[in-house]
DNA sequence: TCTGGGGTCCTAGGACCC
DNA sequence: TCTGGGGTCCTAGGACCC
């Protein structure tokens, strides 16, 4: 028997939040995103926005030229999280296989409890009106027998949309959609799949796989299976899901950068961010990864498997800080810099191999430094190596409370 | 004034070992 | 002098998603 699965998106969020907690917003055109002088892009584009062209992940100022009545609202996440979060409470009283898959998407498994409502609609419905009355924005929900298939539906009636597509009807609803309507195909594939003549989820459905192996690889039958309404059914339980894999901060400049020094003092700023965000979810990490993203948008990696897991910002920072120099090319200039920390494993598997390692001490002091940040805010405690200067502390008011800098000296951390 | 920031997964080549 | 084939790990980069 085929599952019933169902795909939460909800409408315009980022905007659907600001309009809720602004209400004079409501039915204008908005753009959430960074700064309009910047180089940041839209988040999110409400509906009203959209329909001048403005969309998610253009440029704001190209945004503003296709929509120059456009209000711009400077995302403020911890709002989100919250309404991100109160939806979860409500998904969750209806089934524990919930993935939120992102900030505004998440994926249930109803199978086993559908049957206590009239019908798949009148569930969906209800969840539909409690997220609206509780947290007072809107979803529209997809349901499929796979995820891929909820997904798709999802989209096709926004906002507030409600949309069954049962295996019986998955040839006649999905078969006439342009491929890349469907979760997956990006503007790689596509130009792969147009190649072959292909142009609707119809014609990838039945075109022969080989052909698509050969142009695809492994990923061609793939997406062949999602397009006849296949793939994954699977969703987990929240204590089933698998923990990060990685966790990276990254930051572009306001200007292009020439001096090593306000590079390195950027990298380390995310070594901060990154070391700290491993330790609030007890983690450690073996691989550093330094990102260099050049004018004109080359961008280049280097990683490095360490020889022990590392949680500290000092370890992490001095070896981005390698890496860094020998990936540098300094005859360019910097337009982003990113610090990724992967192969992640809880700190207590580590910690068991680890009885006689000398650091327990800089541990302490460092868990004290999180507490306070967390209590007073980030930019309280810093380095002393890594005082911020004058159009960091332009960014760091921008961006919310100022505060004033106070450095300390740690003894044991490298100096600094 | 082109192009944010946070992720996941896949591929392909080289090193190394047996 | 010639040198296969399989497996695993490491690394860089690309594609894609929100």
């Amino acid at each position: 028997m085929s599952k019933t699965i169902f795909h939460v998106d909800l409408d315009q969020f980022f905007a659907a939040v600001e309009m809720r907690d602004n209400p004079s917003l409501r039915g204008k055109p908005i753009l959430v995103g960074g700064s309009p002088g910047g180089r940041g892009v839209v988040t999110t584009a409400s509906y009203e926005a959209r329909k001048f062209g403005a969309r998610s992940g253009m440029p704001i100022h190209e945004a503003l030229q296709k929509c120059p009545q456009a209000i711009c609202v400077r995302s403020d996440s911890s709002r989100y999280v919250d309404a991100s979060r109160r939806v979860r409470d409500i998904l969750i009283d209806y089934t524990d296989k919930v993935e939120f898959i992102s900030i505004d998407e998440a994926a249930l498994d109803v199978t086993d409890v559908v049957w206590h409502w009239p019908s798949v609609k009148a569930l969906g419905f209800e969840i539909q009106e409690r997220i609206e009355r509780e947290v007072g924005v809107t979803a529209s929900i997809g349901a499929g027998a796979s995820r891929c298939v909820a997904k798709l539906a999802s989209g096709m009636n926004k906002p507030r949309g409600f949309t069954h597509i049962p295996p019986s009807k998955v040839a006649e609803i999905m078969g006439p959609l342009p491929i890349e309507d469907m979760n997956g195909i990006g503007p790689a594939t596509s130009h792969v799949l147009h190649g072959l003549g292909i142009r609707t989820l119809h014609e990838l459905a039945i075109y022969p796989t080989e052909i698509l192996r050969n142009k695809l690889g492994v990923r061609g039958p793939e997406l062949q299976l999602l397009a006849r309404g296949g793939g994954n059914s699977t969703v987990l339980r929240t204590e089933e899901l698998p923990s990060e894999k990685s966790m990276s901060h990254e930051t572009t400049f306001f200007e292009n950068q020439t001096s090593i020094d306000s590079i390195l003092g950027r990298i380390m700023l995310l070594c901060e961010k990154v070391a700290r965000r491993l330790r609030t979810a007890h983690l450690t990490g073996r691989v550093v990864t330094v990102k260099i993203r050049y004018k004109g948008f080359e961008t280049v990696h280097q990683q490095r498997k360490l020889a022990r897991f590392v949680h500290m910002e000092s370890d992490i920072y001095a070896a981005a800080k390698k890496i860094f120099e020998e990936l540098y090319d300094p005859t360019r200039p910097v337009r982003l810099v990113g610090v990724d920390i992967s192969q992640l494993v809880p700190m207590s598997r580590v910690q068991q191999q680890e009885l006689f390692a000398p650091r327990q001490d800089r541990d302490v002091l460092t868990h004290a430094c999180d507490d306070i940040k967390e209590k007073f805010g980030a930019n309280l405690i810093g380095y002393a190596g890594n005082m911020l200067g004058p159009k960091d502390r332009f960014h760091t008011a921008r961006r919310g409370r100022q505060f004033g800098s106070i450095s300390f000296r740690f003894e044991g951390m490298n100096g600094r």
